[in-house]
DNA sequence: AGAGGTACCTGGCAGC
DNA sequence: TGCTGCCAGGTACCTC
């Protein structure tokens, strides 16, 4: 489920139940993810001491105290919540974080494609965001930094949007809504692409993450209750899984094809 | 170096 | 009802 507007969302939905709370114990029933969960570690270094941020950087939640920061990806499926520390846990609810409110922070991913590590250094130093570009709602991300470069490059501009050393965090859903916002076709090579249609492809991809995570942020008290479901998204998408169905501005039929395996849908009318 | 494909894992759904 | 095959919002890693 996670994009990036997801993953922000969850951030301030479980930041005020974290900050400033000590962790009391940590219970790892799958510690079989993406990566091993570094059991023994965060049992020293995160137990018994007060979680004093939480940050994000593309779709990493940083959650982090004195000794260091843990990394946590929510990979495909994955979801965090906060939930009575004594609730009984479902089959995929993997681990928790107890907190000394009584509450328990508890990550739930059916695909275990998600990550939970340790870092002692600098987690913008960590191999896992060394060599992420910038934040798409950052200072340092805009047009003309897409097409200097983009120049000489022969991948596909959606492929291009969604690799995280060129911009952090636009996955799949926002990148095809981006492209028709800008009315760009997804398979047009990068380095083929005019300035002034990069400006304009950098205003969407932020319109778009931003005018989600507003709406996320709708539902913010779903992230604390009994069921422990993350109440994301009435958001409103134009294109993506609309294959087959009338584009919004024009009516054309909106055509679906395959890119690396992802799919992507567009309107071959507005988007060259 | 860049481009493209593969793998990780489970659940849901369409089609038979 | 139950099986099979395909698809899914991410991304590291492999090969060409």
């Amino acid at each position: 489920m996670p994009e990036l507007p997801e993953v922000e969302t969850t951030r301030r939905g479980i930041a005020p139940h974290i900050q400033n709370h000590k962790v009391t114990g940590l219970r790892v029933r799958q510690r079989r993810l993406r990566w091993p969960v570094p059991v023994a570690r965060l049992q020293t270094k995160l137990v018994g001491f007060t979680l004093e941020r939480v940050e994000r950087r593309a779709k990493y939640l940083l959650l982090r105290n004195e000794n260091g920061t843990a990394i946590l990806h929510l990979g495909m499926s994955g979801s965090l919540c906060v939930v009575p520390a004594d609730q009984a846990p479902g089959k995929h609810d993997h681990v928790d974080i107890l907190l000394d409110s009584g509450q328990a922070l508890r990550l739930t991913d059916p695909r275990r494609f998600g990550a939970l590590l340790w870092t002692a250094g600098p987690p913008e130093e960590h191999e896992l965001l060394r060599s992420l570009g910038p934040e798409p709602l950052g200072e340092d991300f805009d047009g003309d930094y897409l097409w200097r470069r983009s120049r000489n490059r022969k991948v596909a501009v959606k492929s291009y949007i969604m690799d995280a050393k060129t911009v952090a965090g636009v996955g799949n859903i926002y990148a095809n809504e981006a492209l028709f916002m800008a009315g760009i076709h997804p398979a047009r090579a990068a380095g083929r692409i005019s300035r002034e249609r990069y400006r304009k492809l950098a205003d969407a991809i932020r319109q778009v993450l931003e005018s989600s995570i507003a709406q996320g942020g709708t539902t913010l008290r779903d992230f604390v209750n009994s069921e422990g479901k993350p109440g994301y998204f009435a958001v409103q998408l134009q294109v993506y899984d609309r294959d087959g169905e009338p584009c919004p501005v024009c009516g054309t039929t909106l055509k679906g094809m395959r890119q690396g395996q992802r799919a992507t849908v567009y309107c071959p009318h507005c988007q060259r």
